[in-house]
DNA sequence: GTACTTGCAAATACTTTGCAAGTTT
DNA sequence: AAACTTGCAAAGTATTTGCAAGTAC
């Protein structure tokens, strides 16, 4: 996990922390980031985190995801999957879903080239679907 | 399109103003929707354009679009669609597909029960694609 | 030792709120 | 006339920046 420090960021207890909250939690926000980190490290800066997010994206370890209603949610940069997301609870999980038929499936004639594709699926979720 | 108004919400010429942006443009932000009508409405206030905004998405008028390196954008409810995003000049376009498939692709072990899904496409748009 | 990172404080950006005056129905 | 909306100013929340001190390599 602390090898994802590759390219030209050095290794600091701070960016440990958010690494292994971020593979631990999937997908966390900058202020639960910061409220956890703080427990065990309280000379944490917030402007800390946002810079490490930041340096974080543009060396492409971790994604940002924006979902209506919530915070924008980061995660460490794995394989591409979509994500399912509960609307009473909020709980976000990877789903491993093919999504190359779902690129055929754009109009030719819009004559977009897509390169990319990101679904998201609202619903509700296991434990939620039993909570009556 | 101004029957929009049909719920509690009163008609100004701030919301037709807006309603008609949204419809013009098909999606835009909170800052080009002041901007754009302060042209000819100097004493247009942000704080109104955010509280219509809100008002009519409670309404469900009009649906939030949150994209990665973009602002965010709101648009006019009409049929379901996805969005194509050029990665070169943020332009963003409606396109029907059908989704049915794609949310009976999510495995049955998730136990998710999916109500609705949301697909954005990050690609080139046809005029990007012909600038070399 | 050099270059980068941290924490702080200040700055900037984004969004919401309270309220008096004005508008819609 | 009643209820709602506007614009303004202030408050609140989110994010970025500059810089001196500290840390990684």
């Amino acid at each position: 996990m602390e090898l994802l420090k590759a390219n030209n960021i050095k290794i600091t207890p701070q960016r440990l922390a958010i690494v292994r909250l971020m593979d631990e939690y999937g997908h966390i926000s900058v202020r639960e980031i910061f409220e956890k980190i703080k427990e065990n490290f309280p000379s944490l800066s917030l402007a800390t985190v946002y810079k490490n997010i930041n340096a974080m994206m543009e060396n492409r370890f971790i994604n940002e995801l924006k979902i209506v209603g919530q915070e924008n949610k980061y995660e460490l940069v794995k394989e591409r999957h979509s994500h399912l997301i509960c609307r009473r609870c909020g709980h976000i999980e990877d789903v491993k879903i093919d999504t190359s038929k779902l690129e055929e499936s754009v109009p030719a004639e819009t004559g977009f080239a897509v390169e990319e594709s990101s679904v998201q699926f609202f619903g509700l979720c296991r434990a939620c679907q039993s909570k009556k």
